[in-house]
DNA sequence: GTAGGTTCTAGAGTCTGCTCTAGGTCAAGC
DNA sequence: GCTTGACCTAGAGCAGACTCTAGAACCTAC
């Protein structure tokens, strides 16, 4: 998993349906992320068709990893790029990479806020429920009744 | 913040760009969740215009945790309607919120593990820039030089 | 009374990330 | 020889969630 030279190449011969079936991508998606600029090389061919190797998958297995975390295909390219740019650059693509675990470092602990609230909830209907006080929690009609003891802040 | 009665009503009137105000989302976006059928109750008019009070701002607010949190506008108008739809289907509502906090749970518990291995890619760049060996992270160029020996892992 | 700001409706347009279609090539097995 | 299945290209289509446009009404302040 390091990046000690030597591993995977050409004798790993792998076609498109095989590489969809190892990363859990479709045939049409691999092709999409040709199209996108997505792979780290060019991918080669043996006629017309793709010739892939296993240092593709385990570039589409890091893919599904970013995609996952809501890296934006567009950064995925530009990382991509960067590879493909050679040596020299690699600086940056640390500083792209740190930028997105920032990114999701942030969301989740937006998401455990967020998780607060939503338990917050579940706990009001589920205490409410089990006294059996649950038709209090909001009661339409909203037809202006008069008085405004109708509304409660939030259901 | 909980259930009990009495609270936000109708002396309380808010127009849409206070709401925009108070909720960050856009004059537009408020309208277009009326289409959709966002809200708890039909927003009533003065004259053609909308006349939101401080409960519907505590609405938006939610409703702005359970999109952050990855729930689709589906879901959201699933909610609205059974709160519509009055007292009765508590029941309902609590298995609704209960389903999403579950499934903020499994991504926060997923994007942990991405963090995890993008943040083990942060450190091999780290170190290898620390240790200027980072030329051997990846190699280009691609073009056959005969022997499989260029290409790594992953980068 | 007129300029500026806010609001209205209906509907079109945008962006992202796929996903599918049409029409064709190619190799293997019966 | 023919069928089947995997693959090809180019391009259209789609779902979700907004976002904006056009054209008009209305209210407040000067």
């Amino acid at each position: 998993m390091t990046t000690t030279a030597g591993g995977a190449a050409r004798h790993n011969a792998l076609s498109i349906g095989e590489v969809a079936r190892q990363t859990g991508l479709s045939v049409h998606t691999l092709r999409w992320f040709e199209r996108e600029g997505l792979y780290l090389r060019p991918i080669p061919r043996a006629g017309q068709r793709r010739v892939f190797d296993s240092a593709d998958v385990a570039w589409l297995l890091l893919c599904n990893r970013l995609r996952a975390s809501g890296m934006p295909i567009a950064e995925i390219r530009r990382f991509a790029a960067l590879v493909q740019a050679g040596p020299g650059n690699e600086a940056e693509r640390l500083a792209l990479l740190e930028a997105h675990e920032q990114e999701v470092r942030k969301r989740v602990t937006m998401l455990m806020e967020c998780l607060d609230i939503i338990h917050g909830k579940v706990d009001v209907y589920r205490r409410h429920l089990a006294a059996g006080t649950a038709d209090r929690l909001w009661a339409p009609p909203f037809a202006d009744v008069g008085a405004d003891a109708a509304r409660q802040p939030t259901p």
